[in-house]
DNA sequence: ACCTGAACACCGTTCAAGT
DNA sequence: ACCTGAACACCGTTCAAGT
């Protein structure tokens, strides 16, 4: 390596592969921002011409798609325990979805809206399905409960950390002065934002809730009062 | 107004003002989607050069913010009954929020993550608050509850009608094919999709959940088995 | 096969100028 | 005050060309 190369920063070339290309563009998306990614700045970052990117992609949108897979490929099962209930494996895995999320907040627009179908979600859904259905919910049921434990987890994690689409907020009245005209309002978020804490109590208060829809007679006589 | 002003469209013109531009530009997201906003277009719309709206706005990120407070206007509250026990206000303003979103499905990544404080949202929680509160919550529990109602909801718009941020997919495998692997998944799946009814279950499942967690002795009790 | 480079039709926004 | 129009520094992508 010429000290010429080392002082270029970036350009030390790869050959350019599509896993190369996917895995800069992330890097770019996490550092930068979901905006900055342009397929000139990609180039750059890889040390090519800004067109070399698309004899391994069709277009900017397959680049999106593979950000995504590559996200997805980083949540690992191995570890998942699956001697538990269902209850205990519906919840680890949507810590994980979570924890995989939260590590990529400037990628969520695009995880939360691109359709991606990786092995490790869909593994981990039949096997949620698998242990519902065994615990006497019908099939349609056990794709309701995966689908909103993964519909809370998505919400959440892009009302904790989701920056705005559409670039920064020009900076009018903030939540703290909208909200001195509602008491309780102002009270509750006097007393902080413990993100962690708030994701828990929801998790299990759905899947509670859920557990509850399983006995319907239970259900009913707690419903009055 | 002359025929050939009638026969050239969209360009009538109505003096520009904040709210026009503001409604011209939602109007736009609706029919095109997102990314088909432009300054340019916009101004074509307005019947303007694409430098008038600025003086009314500083910047595209303020004309986001514009059209999300539109949209979050159009919930009225009025008929909100505020008679019943807190599991209905909660509910049925958890219903409202998600109806407003489903009637603007390409507006969705900007509603989801700009920060607005319009006053209908406001009100509404700071009346669930009160509720909760009243219920025996503390009151940063009952922020709990509203910010996981909430996160639940846009969660499962977004999943029911979120459309892909950054351009249509690359048609490679669907999502049919990719879970043939998986008998579980696809055996639900072919039972169909009832968004409707889905995110009511969910919904139910939140509120019951969460009633529970308001008595620990029972919630604990139930736990075990 | 892999990569380049010019060119096209777009962007958001600045800036000086018009009324 | 309200609006225009040229100009700047960007975009994604097509297309012909190079090795």
């Amino acid at each position: 390596v010429s000290p010429a190369s080392r002082a270029t920063a970036r350009p030390v070339r790869a050959t350019l592969t599509h896993d190369y290309i996917i895995r800069t563009a992330l890097a770019i998306i996490d550092r930068d921002g979901l905006d900055a990614l342009s397929m000139r700045k990609l180039a750059a970052e890889l040390g090519s011409d800004p067109m070399a990117a698309y004899h391994y992609l069709p277009n900017k949108a397959a680049l999106y798609d593979g950000v995504v897979e590559a996200i997805y490929a980083e949540m690992d099962l191995d570890d998942l325990s699956l001697s538990g209930g269902w209850r205990e494996y519906l919840a680890d895995s949507a810590r994980r979805m979570r924890d995989v999320l939260r590590r990529h907040p400037k990628a969520l627009p695009i995880i939360a809206t691109r359709p991606a179908y990786p092995p490790s979600i869909l593994a981990m859904a039949d096997h949620s399905l698998r242990l519902l259905q065994r615990a006497g919910l019908p099939p349609s049921a056990a794709l309701d409960v995966i689908s909103c434990l993964r519909a809370y987890t998505v919400g959440h994690v892009l009302a904790e950390l989701g920056e705005p689409v559409g670039g920064p907020t020009t900076a009018t009245e903030d939540a703290a002065t909208a909200m001195a005209a509602y008491p309780h309002l102002a009270a509750a978020i006097a007393t902080g934002y413990r993100p962690d804490e708030q994701y828990e109590r929801g998790l299990l208060a759905l899947l509670d809730g859920f557990a509850r829809q399983r006995s319907p007679r239970q259900a009913r006589d707690a419903t009055r009062g």
